[in-house]
DNA sequence: GTCTATAGTTCGATAGAC
DNA sequence: GTCTATCGAACTATAGAC
């Protein structure tokens, strides 16, 4: 609905192409790594068109940032209403429908690769209440959702194993979207993370495979110790 | 052995309190976040000090990520040593021995809380060669001795499967290692992010289910399916 | 909407005294 | 080893013409 990525194929404003350079630029470098001057010059215009259409350098981030995640939330409930409307839910396709769509969007490869997936983990890895701020907005609502779906594929799942079972769906994809070679070297060139399916149906299968044992461990979780703060 | 992290609890070297404000700092900001300037000051010494015992930013930030991640590899591989020699291995004790002293040494709650794990994040998740070659000279060694571990833990698992089965139990417990009060906004306070005992132990058996999972399925990964560049 | 030009700040790094 | 002082470059943001 609102502001698609990509409207049509016609040539793309300048306010997008901004989007864009900015994108590309900040998920390479990070927020304090990229400058305003890099992006204008990345997307072809002044500066000073920068700050017009968007005052700042974080009210630039906050548009590109809420463009792509928007985009790619969008697709992925989508996928999940389909899959609970259709009913008889699995766990593997709730977790593809929640990875894909970033591995997809987020990585394009004809724009020499940028990927938004590191663009999220520096975000929520940094202490700043704004950054938690932009993160809280982008993705508690549709993380919710997907608590809930998880829940309804598991019932057993109560709402805490639910919670750190998303979370670690989230950061164990996301960490491996960039490919930089580290599973191949691991791996001696057992396997490779330029190898998006692999990276896909494992997680598929290892999550699947975590969230049913929490299940499983129905009594005693370990709520009650004490915080270690 | 070389360089512990505090020698004693003698009053610091000055050279000790830079790294010590470096890592605060760079955790908390990042690498492009953090200014010289700011070092120095919570350091409580002059600027060109900095420059004298380490030459450059890169200089300050190699050698504050070299001991930390020295100290942290030297307490699990001890760890590992002497569950391999004892015998018995279990996943669920080779996962622990990877991530609790991560927990421990990287949250030091005197200092007021600084996160190494998020430094270890975002430095993995930029793009630029330097930051990888850091990565991959502190981390690899160790990252491959634990991949062997799961293999003895779990016959069954392909060495590609275990590649991947590291690196998503890395990425999901690091993105989590920071109390950000994530896990309570998601879960309406049925646990918390601030529990690094909730964390762990679900990392376990979520860890170690996903990996017997691996192990099950024995034929046919997708490794022949072609990359997606 | 888009540009040029520049103000004002902050940065990494160095020179040189002690 | 540690300091003060400062250089030169890069940054964000704005003013003002078109």
């Amino acid at each position: 609905m609102s502001e698609p990525l990509a409207k049509t194929r016609a040539k793309p404003t300048s306010k997008e192409e901004i989007l864009d350079a900015a994108e590309r630029l900040f998920a390479r470098c990070g927020f304090d790594g990229a400058s305003m001057r890099e992006i204008a010059q990345l997307a072809g215009v002044a500066q000073a068109l920068l700050h017009y259409h968007f005052r700042t350098k974080e009210g630039l981030f906050e548009a590109m940032f809420a463009r792509r995640s928007g985009a790619i939330n969008r697709i992925r409930l989508a996928r999940l209403d389909t899959m609970i409307a259709r009913g008889g839910l699995t766990v593997e396709e709730i977790v593809d429908s929640l990875l894909r769509p970033t591995v997809e969007a987020g990585y394009d490869p004809t724009r020499g690769g940028h990927y938004f997936a590191n663009l999220i983990l520096t975000t929520g890895a940094s202490n700043n209440p704004w950054a938690q701020g932009l993160i809280a907005a982008s993705y508690d609502a549709m993380a919710k959702r997907y608590i809930e779906a998880l829940r309804m594929a598991l019932p057993d799942l109560s709402l805490a194993d639910a919670t750190w079972g998303y979370l670690f769906i989230i950061g164990s994809a996301l960490t491996q979207m960039a490919p930089t070679g580290r599973a191949d070297r691991l791996s001696d060139g057992a396997t490779s993370d330029r190898n998006t399916e692999a990276l896909l149906s494992r997680a598929a299968i290892f999550a699947a495979a975590g969230l049913r044992a929490f299940a499983a461990t129905r009594p005693a979780s370990p709520e009650a110790e004490t915080p270690t703060p």
